[in-house]
DNA sequence: CTGAAAGCGCTTACAG
DNA sequence: CTGAAAGCGCTTACAG
């Protein structure tokens, strides 16, 4: 197949042409382009104004190619690893990697350093190593606030930009955040289950989690829940469940007393991915009546969105969370691209209509 | 700041690496890469080895921008103009600008056909245009079929690649399809219907535009639509309205008397993004009772989700879609990487708790 | 069948 | 303060 109709006869001005017109070398353009020292102001007045005048855009790929020459860039990753229980890391991991793989070519070299999200020790001793390891800059998953503030107190005296994922701390100092609005994204669940919801049913909001008091993302969104319905409605229909014992037994145990008491209950919403317990519940004391809401676009809980167990999966494509956090390190640090200080991802409402298209 | 930690040590393996390891010039590794011929079988064969053995990954970058030096290609689009009716396909057209403006530096020309969705003709004329023209690849919204038909013919026979946009032709050949499954748009809408269908209430499906019977994309969605409730219920508790007057005072008059005779209807489902103007007449009723479920991230839309007057908007990324679409072509024609057939973009939710994180 | 050289548009030492 | 040269990793004529 023929594509060449013809060579490119108006070729974009590029820095060779800004040169040519300001009658300068292409090291002088580039020393206006990038504001860097050592221009004359008569220089850089003029060549700006041909900048101007000729819209100059740069040329993305070969100014991230000449970068490639540069030394390495070494951004440190901190997340909770990934287990049979928390499959949900599996996503932002992949995002991650993607990124790595991307950017490896211009001498970004990754490292993880991964924590178990039920041992806050585990958290504590991979902040110390990252304060070791004095990485270029960092990707932190803030799942226990204090150590999180430690390590954001020190990266900021020692200039490393940081970038919050999944979760933000409010208040602190750091490059962006990158994640939902978890507010939000608890007040949505309580708009979808107030459409469910039936004449004189309850609603029933579980929390299933080693860790709820300290769990910034699971209050967040209880908070967005409870917002919604002290909103709109006079008395809240709601009946609350928390364990921290997120085996299987402990919460149908619970499940199994808490609804022989409460015999109205036509919605249960669960603040986390552990939904998959609750629907496996529902199927095996055969109760498809209950809508049953939950997180995380998990291929467990997929399987319950398609037999009709789970109704809606709330889902913050976290695949798309990994990939961006990385990215936006490296924009910034080898591209001197500014970050966007609060990129709030989508929340997305998955159901056993739409799911087979969902990316994320 | 300083970056450079240390010269790259470690450079990942390239053409260079692979040449120098196969005893040859890079123009041969090249050729075997590329699978172009003029190689003898065995140099073939252990450079195929060495690039096994290294799992060389080529640097997409960089081959962009050696291609940048190859001659123009010259790109159609054929897509409804953006008039203040039909808002909806400024999204596609920014979609495909922002490609545009992506690729220019790589030689690429774009040419706008811009057709009257209302006027069978003005699409007509476009299509004899782009077959005048010989573009090298099109991307096309096949909004009337006979004349799409015609169109991708054309292409076949001159092997020009065709992406379809929006919604797709059954049975034709044609590089990809980008856009929503729509039978599952349908679907899902139903389902959504179906959570808020309180008992003893009756559903409306209204359909308004110029064009219904021809008109793909709604009746994609209406099947969907019926195909749900034909499953799930025994009794079909659905009431239709049809309009080919797209003006508020002709939809109001129709919506006004249709109530008036149907006292139970509690949920309205529009079709298409005209759902604004039922919207505009809930609230001049005055009527928020009604649940309102429609399409399109409109601004005008979304004044009425956030009002409260319309509840669900079904959203299908028209931006991403157009994008999406000249890069396939670009990648596909310059790029030479084989384009996935199907696209079928997520299908979103979109209420007033989510719609400020949502991404086009 | 194969290689040497030039080029894509930008950046970076280095020399002056 | 400024320029000439080399380089990022890949592709493309052209010459043999």
């Amino acid at each position: 197949m023929n594509l060449v109709r013809q060579k490119k006869d108006h070729p974009l001005a590029g820095v060779k042409e800004i040169a040519r017109r300001a009658n300068v070398s292409r090291g002088t353009v580039d020393r206006v382009i990038h504001n860097r020292p050592g221009v004359s102001e008569e220089t850089k007045r003029h060549i700006n104004a041909i900048i101007e005048e000729l819209d100059y855009q740069p040329n993305v790929l070969a100014r991230r190619l000449a970068l490639a020459s540069r030394g390495t860039v070494r951004l440190g990753v901190l997340l909770p690893s990934v287990s049979e229980e928390t499959e949900y890391w599996k996503a932002p991991l992949e995002g991650i990697d993607k990124a790595e793989t991307e950017i490896k070519p211009y001498g970004v070299e990754l490292k993880h350093y991964f924590f178990d999200q039920n041992v806050q020790a585990t958290f504590a001793r991979q902040v110390a190593q990252i304060m070791v390891d004095q990485p270029d800059g960092v990707l932190i998953t803030p799942t226990f606030e204090e150590e999180s503030i430690q390590l954001l107190g020190f990266c900021r005296e020692k200039q490393i930009p940081a970038v919050l994922m999944n979760s933000d701390i409010p208040g602190q100092q750091r490059l962006c955040y990158i994640g939902p609005e978890l507010f939000d994204s608890g007040y949505l669940a309580a708009q979808l289950t107030d459409y469910c919801l039936k004449p004189g049913q309850k609603v029933m909001v579980v929390n299933i989690a080693r860790e709820i008091e300290n769990n910034v993302a699971i209050l967040g969104k209880v908070e967005g829940f409870l917002a919604y319905f002290r909103e709109k409605r006079s008395e809240e229909p709601l009946v609350h469940f928390h364990t921290t014992d997120t085996d299987y037994v402990s919460v149908s145990a619970g499940l199994s007393a808490l609804l022989a008491r409460e015999k109205e209950i036509g919605i249960i919403f669960v603040t986390n991915s552990r939904v998959v317990l609750v629907a496996e519940w529902l199927e095996k004391t055969g109760r498809k009546d209950i809508v049953l809401i939950g997180y995380d676009f998990l291929s467990s809980n997929i399987d319950y969105l398609k037999k009709g167990y789970i109704d809606f999966l709330i889902c913050e494509k976290p695949q798309e969370q990994g990939y961006r956090g990385v990215m936006t390190l490296f924009r910034h640090l080898v591209m001197s691209v500014p970050a966007i200080e609060d990129y709030l991802i989508p929340i997305d409402i998955v159901t056993s209509a739409n799911y087979r298209f969902y990316r994320n």
